[in-house]
RNA sequence: GGGAGUUUAGCUCAGUUGGUAGAGUACCUGCCUUACAAGCAGAGGGUCAUAGGUUCGAGCCCUAUAACUCCCACCA
């Protein structure tokens, strides 16, 4: 027996413990049944869970529930994505105290300690929103095999040439002194000021203005372009110019990227001040000089300005050459500047050795890719297509950080040629380590990269990483395709774009064919939720014990895919009543099928038609899933849910009570129809809300389908065809039901009156015959005459409550 | 500047291949109906952003325009 109400805090803990004790979603190894496997999003360990998390989660959850029902092998891991520079920030942020300000192996004993604390918080909260991802298989990518699997990658593809190790201008942050990658910029509007600056032409009293936001850039000045195509200044061309505070000469050049329309049309360039200026260095093959340090402070090379702050420096020069009249104007102006994601800092273009791995020779590989996948929803291919074109730097995955995995490489001490470190002896560290043979040039000192891997080398292979957990085989693609990459737009360009290169690099192949892309949920001003900003009413701890994790869920599964959603409670209230008319309706509904065995038996017509809508539906619903329509899915099977309550049960009630007045077989076939859309319809709702439906079918039908869980059972399918005639015709009656409610609601009637007679017109009066009873009842009708023709009611005689039958 | 998305009832949003505009919510009216008042029944409420076009017929297809959102580029 159900409980009058359902407490669902107390049940959801008991389902959620049930589950885990008894591996209810245990990836079966060795079966026959198709697997569906599921690249997990590792959640960057770096700070709290919140609504967007949760609500991505739950697509995913609901996509892998679906697929077990339908009886394929759910493989599902768990990951945590906790090495690199933003547990690295996380940390320090924590802990007040950089990285460098103690020992290196303090530090990643710190980092390790807390990704510990914060990833049993995500367990915690996994196992409390109900997600079936299997809790035993899940993986870490700063742990050792994960290291293993990283390290074997990379020495794959420096053997396969796709990895190089260079100096060469690279993205650099300041702030957190490291290289980064194109796909870890961001952009802000920053103000600034455009300086119009006087260059003398050397030995003369002539000069050309020359227009730069960034003046202390000055002493890395190599030259001066103008437009090949620039008469007004092609008698510049060949002579020097004196840049001006630092007064050493730069020659004059031509190149076809000078915009004449910008600033003066003569620009300057420096080593290294924007992208553009890098593509100069190499083109026209210039000079490199730091004009600052790895740390963003002004170098020798700026004279007095040495020492100083990038952004100081530019006040300090800016006031000098106004002092000596070398500034002429100033404008204010606003533009986009490349910022590093993790810390708002402008970044830099500095030179470095540095490893990187090819992607610009393979744009069109990956462009394939790309258009080979499938993406739900369609429009997201456009945003991997659009990066892909776009690209405009290799790969690079150095990082001058602590907390990673490790290069697998030394450097020969006295010729620099690089070692790498044997595939059978990975993990290594080389910091503790070293080579065992000498190098060629017979020297046996080595120096150990220091650097450490970007976190996306390595969670780049979150497919070979997961199946390893299966196969044991490492770097290995058996498994690959998996089935589905699921993740939010905001890793189109990084997760999606490194593991497709990967993949394509090592086997040549997709590593998924599916990609599902969630949308953000937003704040009510529209930002986007983030780790740091999530406020503690809304999080998803809170809300869950405040809804229970079946109506958080429920909100998570009605917002649309793709699509960002502001976050309201209104959903919630929903959800909520939903599971509690899901409670109600089993509650009456088994209380008339109590002993009750399901046998076939010749069934009323209103009792077929509901059975008929169910296939109906039951069709549509499984296809809006398979093509990832979460949403659609759900608000199918609320849908007949609720017409199912509201219409057919009231319909049928009566047979259910009385069967001394309607009969035997009439309530028979009222119970055989109930039980099989109750039970099709719990397991229609077990994706969305798998802890009430399993509550329920714990307590009636696991006995009868032996199934230690609904989660462990496959949809009921009662067959793919449907007689649509049949359904018109149910339809039919359920517009006469409308009828006899809206005149009693016109009439101000409770719907309880009885009426003496009611005249139906309709096409189908011989249907309607057939269901006479049903109507009879439902409607409170004493007398029911049918005639053929278009459709109306007529009503005669309204019994007054004390002349009742 | 390149790309993507959004614009439908007061609010939040569905609307699959073109065929009489939908749901939830809010508001209003009635009903304690032998599961559920966290319920049931009923009503009102829309120039489908704007302007053209294709079509017998357009929320949907085509062309422009506007507003908002996101991604990329723009850093002299």
């Amino acid at each position: 027996m159900l409980d009058k109400k359902y407490n669902a805090l107390e049940k959801e803990k008991k389902w959620q413990d049930y589950w885990q004790e008894n591996e209810i979603y245990r990836f079966e190894k060795g079966s026959n049944k198709p697997i569906y496997s599921i690249d997990t999003p590792p959640p960057t360990v770096n700070g709290k869970i919140h609504m967007g998390h949760l609500s991505s989660y739950t697509h995913i959850e609901v996509v892998a529930r679906h697929h077990r029902m339908k009886g394929e092998n759910v493989y599902f891991p768990l990951g945590f994505d906790d090495n690199g520079l933003p547990t690295e920030r996380f940390v320090e942020e924590k802990y007040k105290k950089k990285a460098h300000q103690m020992p290196r192996a303090e530090f990643v004993d710190l980092c390790l300690q807390t990704t510990k604390e914060l990833e049993s918080e995500f367990h915690a909260l996994y196992k409390g929103a109900g997600f079936s991802c299997n809790l035993k298989e899940n993986y870490s990518s700063i742990s050792k095999r994960s290291q293993e699997i990283s390290q074997k990658s990379f020495l794959e593809l420096y053997k396969k040439g796709y990895l190089y190790h260079a100096e060469a201008p690279a993205l650099w942050c300041t702030e957190c002194q490291t290289a980064v990658a194109q796909s870890e910029l961001e952009n802000q509007d920053i103000a600034s000021t455009f300086n119009y600056l006087k260059f003398y032409v050397e030995g003369s009293d002539e000069f050309v203005v020359v227009a730069t936001t960034r003046p202390e850039m000055l002493p890395a000045c190599d030259c001066v372009f103008v437009n090949p195509k620039d008469k007004k200044n092609a008698h510049l061309v060949g002579k020097k110019l004196i840049v001006p505070l630092f007064n050493f000469a730069v020659p004059v050049l031509t190149d076809e990227l000078v915009d004449m329309q910008k600033g003066s049309g003569v620009v300057m360039c420096c080593t290294f001040g924007d992208t553009v200026d890098k593509e100069w260095q190499r083109k026209h093959n210039l000079p490199i000089k730091e004009a600052f340090n790895n740390s963003g402070r002004m170098t020798a090379l700026a004279g007095e300005f040495e020492g100083m702050k990038i952004k100081d420096a530019r006040k300090a020069v800016i006031e000098k050459l106004q002092a000596l009249g070398l500034l002429i104007k100033q404008e204010e102006l606003v533009h986009a500047v490349s910022t590093h994601e993790r810390c708002g800092t402008p970044i830099e273009i500095v030179v470095k050795k540095q490893w990187f791995i090819d992607v610009l020779s393979h744009k069109k590989e990956i462009y394939d890719a790309g258009m080979k996948l499938h993406w739900h929803p369609e429009n997201m291919r456009a945003r991997f297509l659009n990066w892909v074109e776009n690209l405009q730097w290799n790969w690079c995955i150095s990082r001058q950080r602590y907390f990673g995995v490790p290069f697998p490489v030394w450097y020969c001490k006295k010729c620099g040629k690089v070692h790498l470190a044997d595939e059978k002896d990975l993990p290594v560290d080389p910091l503790t380590t070293s080579p065992k043979q000498k190098c060629e040039c017979g020297c046996s000192e080595f120096v150990p990269e220091t650097d450490v891997m970007d976190t996306w080398a390595t969670s780049s292979l979150t497919p070979q990483i997961c199946c390893d957990l299966l196969t044991k085989k490492g770097l290995d693609d058996t498994m690959t395709p998996m089935n589905l990459r699921p993740n939010a737009h905001d890793n189109i360009r990084v997760w999606d774009f490194y593991t497709v290169v990967k993949s394509l690099y090592h086997f040549g192949k997709l590593p998924w064919t599916d990609v599902m892309i969630s949308g953000y949920v937003t704040n009510p001003d529209g930002q986007k939720l983030s780790k740091k900003s999530a406020n503690n009413k809304n999080s998803p701890q809170e809300i869950i014990k405040e809804y229970s994790a079946d109506v958080t869920r429920y909100w998570a599964s009605s917002l649309s895919l793709g699509k960002d959603t502001c976050f309201s409670l209104d959903a919630f209230d929903a959800g909520r009543k939903l599971a509690n008319k899901i409670w109600n309706a089993s509650k009456f509904v088994l209380s008339f099928l109590t002993d009750y065995q399901p046998k076939q038996i010749k069934l009323l017509p209103m009792d077929k038609w509901i059975l008929e809508k169910y296939k109906k539906v039951f069709g549509s619903f499984k296809k809006n899933l398979d093509r990832y329509e979460i949403s659609l899915a759900l608000s199918e099977a609320e849908r007949f849910f609720w017409g199912f309550c509201d219409d057919y049960i009231e319909l049928v009630k009566r047979r259910l009570y009385n069967p001394d007045v309607y009969g035997q077989e009439a309530t028979e076939s009222a119970k055989f129809a109930s039980y099989h859309i109750l039970l099709g319809l719990l397991k229609m709702f077990a994706p969305f809300m798998p802890h009430i439906t399993e509550e329920i079918y714990q307590d009636y039908f696991a006995k009868i389908e032996g199934q230690k869980s609904i989660h462990n059972s496959q949809y009921l399918d009662l067959g793919k065809s449907y007689d649509e005639e049949l359904i018109k015709q149910g339809e039919e009656v359920m517009k006469i039901v409308a009828g006899i409610r809206q005149f009693k609601s016109e009439n101000k009637l409770s719907l309880k009156t009885f009426i003496d007679k009611m005249t139906v017109t309709s096409k189908y009066c011989d249907f309607i015959k057939l269901c006479e009873v049903d109507i009879k009842a439902v409607g409170s009708i004493n007398n029911l005459q049918t005639k053929d023709g278009d459709f109306s009611l007529a009503f005669e005689g309204i019994v007054e409550e004390n002349n009742q039958q």
